[in-house]
DNA sequence: ACCTGAACACCGTTCAAGT
DNA sequence: ACCTGAACACCGTTCAAGT
């Protein structure tokens, strides 16, 4: 089957540039590693990147999307006492990868569809909130902005230089201070 | 007194460089705005700017400097009914210069003199809100976790697209759920 | 002191030509 | 189908030359 074996051959180069995309990316910087500079990792000329891949945003969601499907199998299998625990569990996570973090933010306002993945990519992390938090027996008419409240405290640990019992007792505030089954007016 | 007359020239023509500059960098953003087109915007040759500034990422503080000194001018004319009303305030003049926010953020990742203005900011931003919430009554011992809540809140209000009523119940969830007198321990 | 035309080094990307 | 050398258009910045 001459189909099969040229496919998987061309999926494999592929990942080879991917691998190369991901070691620059997160060492250089998504800027800083030119087409050139790629090519060269990857052992192959510069134009060459263009039969694999639609252009350089295209790598980078490449590199991303196998990224974000490595960390989800590895977050379902953690189990966390709970939501402080788990968040500071993704936020470290994230710090991993903290320069593909900053230039999917820098990216998203230049390339539309660097955009459109960032967008998924909050959804995707918005309804995975909403299921804990509906678990942890947040009021459903709080769901929405408690759910924002957490987001906004990932992106902030993330961007934010903090020592780890500061990380943690800024968990621990809003974990204790968010409304529970207590109503809050809405207008 | 040539000196002066000299100097005061020289100030206008720069002042002139920053209004096409501010424009361009908040209509069409930074990357795209290349410095030919800024030259054309202030009838000048390229090359010219540089007389005027060290390089591009200069241009883009004289912006910041001149936009941050107007707003705080504005500021201490305001006056608050409470920290939520203030915070929407500041919130809503940042997304006045959205760009600019998103543009010092990705820049200061690539050149460190954005990287030094923005750190500038955010002590800035930060000393303000530490006297407020201690006039608000926060404990001592929650001040620096309770401010670096608002900080997020700030960006992160600042960076999600949310209706003007789940901006307002998210500060206002904050306000009622954040400990005032009360004493955590810490560890 | 101030301004400019021309050039430089670099970038992402394209194209014609090869196998 | 896959790969490449050469070229293209653009970028921020520099420099020698003018006033």
């Amino acid at each position: 089957m001459p189909r099969n074996n040229r496919m998987q051959d061309r999926e494999e180069k592929r990942n080879l540039i991917i691998d190369a995309a991901q070691q620059l990316f997160l060492r250089e910087g998504y800027e800083a590693t030119s087409m050139t500079r790629l090519a060269n990792a990857a052992s192959i000329a510069p134009n060459t990147i263009y039969w694999y891949f639609k252009d350089k945003d295209d790598v980078l969601i490449a590199v991303l999307d196998r990224e974000l499907a490595a960390r989800l199998a590895d977050y379902l299998k953690q189990s966390f006492t709970d939501m402080a625990a788990r968040l500071l569990w993704v936020v470290h996570q994230l710090e991993l990868v903290s320069p593909l973090v900053s230039t999917v933010h820098a990216r998203a306002l230049l390339a539309p569809a660097i955009q459109v993945w960032h967008e998924q990519f909050h959804r995707l992390i918005e309804a995975m909130l909403r299921v804990e938090l509906e678990a942890a027996g947040i009021a459903a008419n709080h769901l929405e902005t408690v759910m924002n409240i957490w987001v906004f405290t990932i992106e902030g640990l993330l961007t934010h230089p903090l020592s780890a019992s500061q990380k943690q007792q800024i968990c621990q505030t809003l974990s204790l201070g968010i409304p529970q089954q207590t109503s809050v007016r809405t207008n």
